[in-house]
Parts: C-alpha cells; structure tokens; sequence
DNA sequence: TATTGTTATACTCTATAACTATA
DNA sequence: TATAGTTATAGAGTATAACAATA
C-alpha cells in the first residue's frame, strides 16, 4: 500500500490579496530543506502496489492542481463543493456531504465561506423546510467555467506522458477499481 | 480534480488489545450517520478528471489497507517505514523522509513508536556520527513477512475486478503520471 | 557553515456529541 | 421518532522554528 507522499493538501494560509500572485512560489514539495540530495532508496517492492502507485500519482495531480488553482484561491475540495453544484443546481448539504464524504460539520464551514465569497446561494428547499439548496451565483458561475477549463488544462499538463487512448484507459481502470462490484 | 472521499486515513485509536478484534467492524465510511439513501448526484463531470479518478481508487485500495492491516497495528505509513527498512537496512531517518516525503519532526514518533513495539532497532551509522540507521528486529522481520504477504492478498482484492493484465497496464500508466518525465 | 535528529508548538483536517427546527 | 443543518470541541495529521551533536 502507499504512504504519506507530499499528503499536505493545503496551501499556506495567506490572504487572499496575497494568494493571488507567485503561487507555484508557495507550493513546497512538503519534505525536507531542500538541502542536499540523499542518497536513494530502493522503492522497487512498494513500486509493485496498485494502491502505492494510485497514491503517488493522485498526489502530483493534486501537487498541480493546488498551483494552478491557487489564483481562484480554490482548494480541491472548494472545487468540487462548486462542481457539484454547478452540475446539481439546488443540490443539499446532506447531498454533497454524501457525494463528497465530507462530515456535515465540516462542510458547514466551506459553504459558508463560498457564500461569504459571492460564490454560492442557499435557497430554501421546494419541498423540504429543514434543507437548503444550493445554487451558483452568477459570479460563481463566472469562476467555475474558468476553473473548469483550468482544471482540463492542468489535467492534461499534470498527464502529458500519457496518449489521449493511455489516458482513457487509466480513468476506466481506476474507475473499475473504485466501483462497487454491481 | 479530487475532493475529500474518505480521506480520513486512521482508524479510531483504540487499546493494541483492542485492535485486535473486529477490525472491518471499526472501519467506517466516515461520514454520514448511516442514515438513508440520499438522492443520488450527478458526479460525471468529475468522473471526467483523471484526478478524481485517481484519488478515489487509492482510497478505496487504503480503506481495505486499514481493514487488513489492523490486526498488526500498521497504518499505512508504519507500513511503509517498515517496507522501505526491510529493503534498506540501515537506511537513516533523512533518507526515510526524503523517501515518505514525511517532515523529521513527524517521523520520530513514527520511529519511536516502531521501536518500543520491538519491530526496528538503531544502530550507530557505520561513516556518520550523526545518523542512526534503522534495521529490523527479528520479530520485525518475521511481522513484515506476513504483513507484505496480506498486503499483497490485500491488493487482490481491492482489484479483482481487473485481470493481471490490466493490473499491470493501470501500474504503469499510474507510474508514468508520478515519474518525472526525465 | 551545514546536516542529522530532536523538542516544542502551531495550524489544518477530520471526527464525535449534542442541539434546533422541521418531517 | 428521524433527518437537515448547526455549534462546540476533541483528536489526528502536517507544518515551522530552534536547538544539540556531529560533519
């Protein structure tokens, strides 16, 4: 199985004036004083796991994602908040708790900072009084058909080894390695 | 790119003796209170990211990690400390660092912990006199023989939906992502 | 002067309990 | 009685600064 490997998520906590510039500068690979080089391990028996390899390679995603969605001041999980809800107008706390295996209370605090931000409105729910939907503002829109399009672009930065067939490939078989057998 | 989906990566402290028994019975989803279904949301579009797809089957692969391991007490990264000192002996805490990408500071809790259990031992580094190298004990050795063993059993199962050959091809696709591209 | 390993500590993320208001 | 959302808080994981011993 896999290890630690960068598993910082998060980037420095700035303001968000400051967020807005030199965000590869802010992003460490996590480790070491980038002192000298060490000598290398043998990681040939880890290499051998599926789950050593999946971790690795969600985290240098992940590594490029934090940089290039630094300037919309987005973390992956605020991304895939606003995803959804693009994708899902209307969609509950109890909905994205679900879909996102986040803990009630703490998504509490990530909608209330998308609403502080402009991001996102809470409407009551049609047909439920104790829930409320979630809906895009036009703002939020406007940010996630840019975060959208960054976050293919990056997608095919962070995977340019891989042919547009390899690439396909590897999202069917990681998908087939999640899925619940039926 | 990803979102949270598990990320909880420990199981509930609870007493070695206690460790023992019923270990899938501690593993939860972590989230909701198991409640009823929840209507179902439309997550296609970030089935589209390699990303997402990668971090879901990676946790997927260290849920089952956490459930199988836990009757010897190994989270993951105990795990991999112990794998990397197998196929290293000697290595020193710098070069497990570099190698887990795990901060100094964190891992001498991590070396300490290993080594009150009786499963590592340091000895002086044979050119540095600052360094100590790690080795396993005896007992080590024989606990990591049979922890290598379920998790390669382990690995199995959490794939058995892909044959050998698309085991292979998903390793080497997950590689090509995380290798620097010379 | 630089590096290994360490202590102390702050910050972030994740989890549990308990409350309210609606169903 | 059960569920959606919330508050408060505990706990695990991750980060930085600073120090002693050795190179």
């Amino acid at each position: 199985m896999a290890l630690n490997l960068l598993k910082k998520t998060a980037l420095p906590t700035k303001s968000p004036a400051a967020k807005l510039k030199s965000a590869s500068a802010r992003v460490r690979k996590v480790d070491l004083p980038e002192a000298g080089p060490v000598e290398p391990v043998d990681t040939s028996y880890l290499r051998t796991l599926v789950g050593y390899n999946a971790r690795r390679a969600s985290l240098a995603i992940i590594e490029t994602f934090m940089v290039r969605m630094a300037p919309y001041d987005l973390k992956v999980v605020d991304f895939s908040v606003l995803s959804l809800v693009a994708h899902n107008p209307g969609i509950t706390s109890r909905q994205l708790c679900a879909a996102l295996n986040v803990l009630p209370p703490n998504l509490v605090g990530l909608i209330a900072a998308l609403e502080r931000r402009g991001l996102i409105e809470r409407l009551p729910h049609p047909s439920d009084g104790r829930a409320m939907g979630v809906h895009l503002t036009p703002q939020g829109m406007e940010l996630m058909v840019q975060a959208e399009k960054t976050a293919f672009d990056l997608e095919m930065d962070a995977t340019s080894r891989l042919t547009d067939a390899e690439r396909k490939t590897l999202i069917r078989l990681l998908q087939k390695v999640y899925t619940p057998v039926d």
